[in-house]
RNA sequence: GUGGGUGUAGCUCAGUUGGUUAGAGUACCAGAUUGUGAUUCUGGGUGUCGUGGGUUCAAAUCCCAUCAUCCACCCCA
């Protein structure tokens, strides 16, 4: 059928089931974040483009959704501007304003302007969606919800260890398997200056961060295309095969880029984190991974990376520490470090194994059938006292034949149907019929209330 | 931005070497049943074969373009 009506490309409407759903993960999600203190914030949807621009690198400026600006807003744009060279000028004639790209800088924006009102540490949380421009594809979509959890004005790695903690309750409780990997920015600036290579520091790390996915060949591969040498590589070889357990992993590491400062520092504070959380109930498995470098070039310090046991859809978590993201709005020495759940990723996940608990509906628990004007003002009445008893009742609006009103509970999953005809407002006896086995029983209003409160 | 797959009923899909009126399951609607849903039985097709063009006596089928969607790469939650 020809498309006539529908959403943009990469968004999604959700039905009542889905956010049923939705509401169940967003639920879990911040009673976790309250429990440990952490406050609620929201920002707009829009920021202005200088605030976004340049925060996510030259790949991340073209993933941003830009905004016309309001009114004649080609004004600006003189003819001779028109040509592929000038695109980034004239965008920033015509457009000002962005669409956020992630939650964690707009927050940086946030803790700056209002720094004055804020108590630090500051530990918020945020839930909102975010939008990139990205080609959509399993797992990846143009708008999608963040749940960012973040602490910022601390040094503390307390902060760090309190972050894994986080979100192994958050998967206890929606029953995911899961791994942690960790790892330090300044462990990977410590393997850059080790086989000599410390500008190359990007580079380096997004082919490292690639060794689970394609393997330690194309690794190699794909550094030498980006101009590293055979004796970086077979430096770095050692490093890439780390083995055994986490303390294996760090003892190896300290031999290997110990002497590096950035390196002794990095290892430090990854044993101190590692150190608490192995003294710690911790149900998810914490890896040491010194392959993990994710894509945000504002970590400074710890890297997180959180992925599913059971499922192949890439990350569903990931934050790190970030020492210097506020300065660039003019306040420094603001160390932060924080966590984004990718809420739409888990929900697959969850979709996809099959997690979602039975009883998260929360849909009517009584159906009142309309039988017709007169009865109705009996009904009404009925309605009141049931709603009022702390039960989910609702009255059908019409009518209609009895046929459609019962086939409109058992569509809508409605467990107990209550005809209140004539005979029944007489006698104070109403029939309730119990749509699961089919069994109807004579109650009174009073033994209703009885037997839904009891089932509950 | 690069490469590949798929577009037929609300949904999932079938449709032969091009050949008459495009089909199944499911959903939906009506009735069996004017006080009973799901189950059962009976009846009903609700379609711009994504769109535009081309080849042909004849196109859902072949060709080209285009759009949509999915998948992979880059990158990322």
């Amino acid at each position: 059928m020809a498309q006539i009506i529908g959403i943009p490309k990469g968004t999604r409407d959700f039905n009542p089931d889905q956010m049923i759903k939705r509401n169940f993960l967003f639920d879990t999600i911040k009673t976790v974040f309250q429990q440990y203190g952490y406050l609620p914030i929201e920002t707009p949807a829009m920021e202005n483009l200088s605030t976004l621009m340049g925060k996510y690198g030259e790949e991340g400026d073209k993933l941003l959704f830009k905004v016309l600006n309001s009114g004649n807003y080609l004004s600006k744009v003189k003819p001779d501007m028109i040509g592929e060279e000038s695109l980034g000028k004239i965008t920033t004639q015509i457009s000002e304003k962005g669409l956020r790209y992630d939650l964690t800088v707009p927050f940086a924006r946030f803790v700056v302007q209002h720094r004055n009102d804020l108590t630090f540490p500051f530990k918020r949380y945020q839930i909102q969606p975010v939008w990139r421009a990205d080609k959509p594809q399993k797992g990846r979509y143009r708008e999608f919800f963040q749940c960012d959890v973040d602490v910022i004005g601390s040094h503390s790695l307390l902060n760090e260890v309190e972050l894994v903690r986080m979100i192994d309750d958050v998967f206890k409780q929606l029953n995911i398997e899961i791994v942690v990997k960790l790892n330090n920015r300044k462990i990977l600036s410590g393997i850059a200056q080790t086989i000599d290579q410390p500008e190359m520091l990007t580079d380096l790390t997004t082919a490292m961060d690639k060794l689970d996915k394609i393997g330690s060949e194309k690794v190699y591969e794909e550094l030498i295309q980006k101009g590293f040498s055979r004796e970086n590589i077979k430096q770095l070889e050692p490093i890439m095969n780390l083995g055994g357990d986490n303390q294996n992993k760090l003892d190896l590491l300290q031999q290997l880029i110990g002497h590096t400062a950035d390196g002794s520092l990095g290892i430090t504070e990854m044993k101190t984190v590692l150190q608490h959380l192995s003294s710690l109930n911790i149900k998810a498995k914490v890896e040491l991974d010194q392959s993990l470098a994710r894509g945000l070039n504002y970590y400074t310090g710890a890297i997180i990376e959180v992925k599913s046991k059971d499922a192949a859809i890439g990350s569903i978590c990931g934050g790190g520490r970030y020492d210097d993201l506020t300065s660039i709005f003019g306040l420094s020495g603001m160390s932060g470090v924080g966590v984004s759940f990718g809420a739409d990723r888990i929900y697959d996940v969850m979709e996809e194994l099959d997690l979602f608990p039975e009883n998260v509906h929360h849909s009517t628990q009584v159906l009142l059938v309309n039988f017709g004007e007169e009865e109705v003002k009996h009904s009404l009445l009925l309605l009141e006292i049931i709603q009022q008893a702390g039960i989910r009742a609702e009255l059908y609006p019409d009518s209609d034949k009895l046929k459609k009103q019962m086939k409109y509970a058992d569509q809508k999953g409605i467990p107990l149907v209550l005809l209140v005809g004539e005979e029944e407002i007489k006698s104070g006896s109403y029939n309730l019929k119990h749509m699961k086995t089919g069994l109807q029983e004579n109650v009174t209003i009073e033994q209703l209330i009885k037997i839904i409160n009891i089932s509950l």
